[in-house]
DNA sequence: CGAACATTTAAACTATAATCGAAATATGAA
DNA sequence: TTCATATTTCGATTATAGTTTAAATGTTCG
């Protein structure tokens, strides 16, 4: 009877907790192997195989095989970017206990989403970058001026490189901690990795929570204005 | 233990059929009844109820009274924006009976996408618009050039009173018939009720489809040089 | 080769949620 | 008031989908 493309089918997909929490925990952009998701989940293997196998038929996730391990990842920024939405109007995680207070707080101040910064560092380096005249907003994207042109050639980056990588240049994703939007799209990932390749970031084991180092305060500090 | 808002709850709303079918017979952006949506939905007034109130309360729909009818709504352009970025993803419906496959090619032809015009009708407006000059495309948004803003004035339209409006105003919106943007926001919209308002197009009831008139033939040769 | 590990497949169980009939509530009309 | 209509609430049924245990497949490494 449905003259519609079959949305539910693909929303269902999300609509399962194991599942969800699985893509969430994929949001970090990277590969994650069965047994990894299975443990972060909190389900067993087969389960989790279960659900893998559903997300890669309904297109959610990829697939690779090395060896005896099958790593999978977000299929591509349609799909982050619909989660990304989800995650701004979808209720914020309920605090149980003390250790996951103490995991939510770190997730606030800082941590990746998809393969980008999001939380109180996210939003306000862009912010920053707006104040500085780096980046100005228009709509949902952030469009990059002369003067952050040249600053992003000075911080060691090559934007003409970013500009060619098939997917969305630089667009605004609303964070669903601190309620305002941070950059994201390749402009927003290359920034991310300069942070990691300059030692100014480092990720926190089994989480998206990312941690500044004392050397990534110092350049916050001086690039960008930023006391954190 | 999610340390992550709650991603599923939202997402398993959209996720059941009678749901979805009520989500996309609203993405019309107009307010309809519980009975009329369990009509479409083939479900039971109860069965439809207890499904708006769930919808309701994850505020992906509004209410309003009015005697003994209850209006729904798409709560707001967020919520239709996830429905539009599912329908990107989704399978295309598939075709049971000869009657549904008219219904499809009609849907195809020409529709409603929330509150602005889609499917071949949107996208051929779309690109018209963009050979014209009176458009460009940057990343996700149309940005409306000095031609643009000259001819939407001639054409009867106060983009001004469109930039007020709190939400966006001129976004790419992902055609799933045609697989190709046509033009979303507070401008498509603009567009589309000019038109109705010219008597273009009409409302083929009870489905999104619309009919170009006569009149809304020659409108569209004429100023858009559009053969429909 | 054989042992250890990663992952999937199969079969059975269980819990949840969609559904409907029946009844209640609320509004409008006569 | 009384009747008709729109919608919701309640209770019971049923179907589906997530889960687990057990077993199979495939891969690495000594």
């Amino acid at each position: 009877m449905s003259i519609n493309p079959n949305v539910a089918e693909i929303a269902a997909l999300l609509g399962e907790t194991s599942r969800a929490t699985i893509l969430m925990s994929l949001m970090d952009g990277r590969f994650h192997t069965a047994s990894e998701l299975a443990y972060i989940a909190a389900i067993t293997p087969q389960t989790a195989s279960f659900h893998l196998a559903k997300l890669a038929e309904g297109r959610l996730v990829n697939v690779e095989k090395h060896g005896r391990h099958r790593y999978y990842q977000i299929a591509n920024g349609e799909v982050a970017r619909i989660l990304e939405s989800l995650l701004a109007i979808s209720p914020p995680p309920e605090v149980r206990s003390l250790k996951q207070s103490d995991q939510v707080q770190l997730l606030r101040k800082a941590r990746t989403c998809y393969d980008h910064l999001a939380g109180k560092l996210g939003v306000e380096l862009t912010k920053s970058m707006m104040n500085a005249g780096y980046l100005e907003k228009e709509e949902r994207i952030f469009v990059v001026t002369h003067k952050g042109e040249q600053f992003f050639m000075n911080f060691g980056m090559d934007l003409s490189k970013l500009k060619k990588e098939r997917r969305s240049f630089s667009h605004a994703c609303l964070d669903w901690s601190e309620r305002h939007h941070h950059l994201a799209g390749a402009l927003g990932h290359g920034l991310t990795t300069r942070f990691f390749d300059l030692g100014w970031i480092e990720r926190i084991p089994s989480t998206r929570a990312v941690k500044v180092t004392e050397k990534g305060k110092a350049g916050l500090k001086q690039n960008f204005n930023i006391n954190f």
